[in-house]
DNA sequence: GTTGCTGCTCAACACACTGTTGATTATAGT
DNA sequence: ACTATAATCAACAGTGTGTTGAGCAGCAAC
């Protein structure tokens, strides 16, 4: 591949992060882009069709990325019963690669964020947490409410979570929040299943 | 108030979140928006500055409308120790209010939403989750993580449970959902706090 | 009902941004 | 060093914006 290609497109994805945290999608031109960029608004053209395409390939690779870098949940684990002293290495991936990228994250998750990008985010992580309900749904275990309101709680919980981090200065560290979301995730499986009753 | 400006204002506020709801915020033209809402162009400039001005007010009146439909939460209720088979009082005037402005809510909370909206939603609802945390850890319970990552746990949860409500179709009705929370609200209460070892 | 006030319509305006084109320059890869 | 191609630059029509002024329409008060 061509050097020039690469930097073009990476100074242009970073100029639109970095614009989108300062006044908002719709209110960048793509003049301001190219002149943040530093290339011409010609050049923008030859790679995107328009500032949309622009954020989807940033999502895509992040959302990508995310998967890629994170290894496979283990039920088991979360599901012990004692309580967990080390994080669930999955979760440490998640946190880490969201802290590796965090400036994206935060522009992304936040209130001149991209909601779509939030949306696909919670599906991935939905897919995880209804993998957890349905483990323990096969071993007898009633959810307190219709299965799929309870993996929109855990799922915004965790997300919520996670943009609370991003958003407060990212003062702990991800082997931390990793720790932390581990705890929940194991009190659910093990505390909350049984406690509530079923409505 | 003369009759012609709050219908002209009302058309023009219905026609946005409809046209939200199709093509997105940034998508829409004032041209769009005049011709849905059935009023000439000249007209929208002589209420608004601008898109953004309008849509600030529809978001206003909702919340305002939320925080005046809703009574105070009663935390006593809400800690006691029996399962409460009835929702609390301002749960059920939340919900209500929500489905009453369904549409609204529906399209700003969504993939084509404003993230900002929903930013300030939570900051109302966060107002009532840490009361009701720092009631609990006034008598000495120990929250299982920080408290402001705890809020933004719940705040996040209870968002997520309204936004699924109003995307799957509103199968169950406010009522049903205010108990759900409530039950959900008082689990927290009486159990989660006291199984969690702090970290 | 007539009158007067004012909200709405309509056409026109300059301005800004868009998306495209063609000619030219710069530069990475071999 | 040569060549392919990426980036630059100026210019273009098309579209949306925000504002203006003159005229029309309808609500309210009497």
């Amino acid at each position: 591949m061509d050097v020039r290609i690469e930097r073009t497109r990476q100074s242009l994805m970073e100029a639109l992060i970095t614009l989108m945290g300062e006044k908002g999608f719709d209110n960048i031109s793509v003049a301001n882009l190219t002149a943040r960029a530093g290339c011409n608004r010609g050049t923008f053209y030859l790679h995107y069709k328009d500032k949309d395409e622009l954020l989807r390939e940033i999502e895509e690779d992040l959302l990508h990325g995310l998967v890629a870098q994170a290894g496979p949940f283990s039920l088991q684990r979360v599901s012990a019963d004692q309580p967990p002293a080390e994080p669930e290495p999955a979760l440490l991936d998640v946190f880490r690669y969201l802290a590796a990228h965090a400036d994206a994250f935060r522009v992304l998750l936040g209130q001149r964020g991209d909601p779509a990008f939030l949306a696909r985010l919670k599906a991935i992580m939905r897919q995880n947490v209804s993998n957890q309900l349905a483990w323990f749904q096969a071993r007898g275990q009633q959810p307190p409410m219709p299965h799929d309101f309870l993996s929109a709680y855990l799922t915004s919980a965790h997300v919520g979570v996670i943009q609370h981090w991003l958003e407060s200065g990212m003062k702990y560290s991800p082997e931390y929040l990793a720790l932390l979301m581990t705890r929940m995730a194991r009190f659910w499986a093990s505390s909350a299943l049984q406690h509530l009753l079923p409505l």
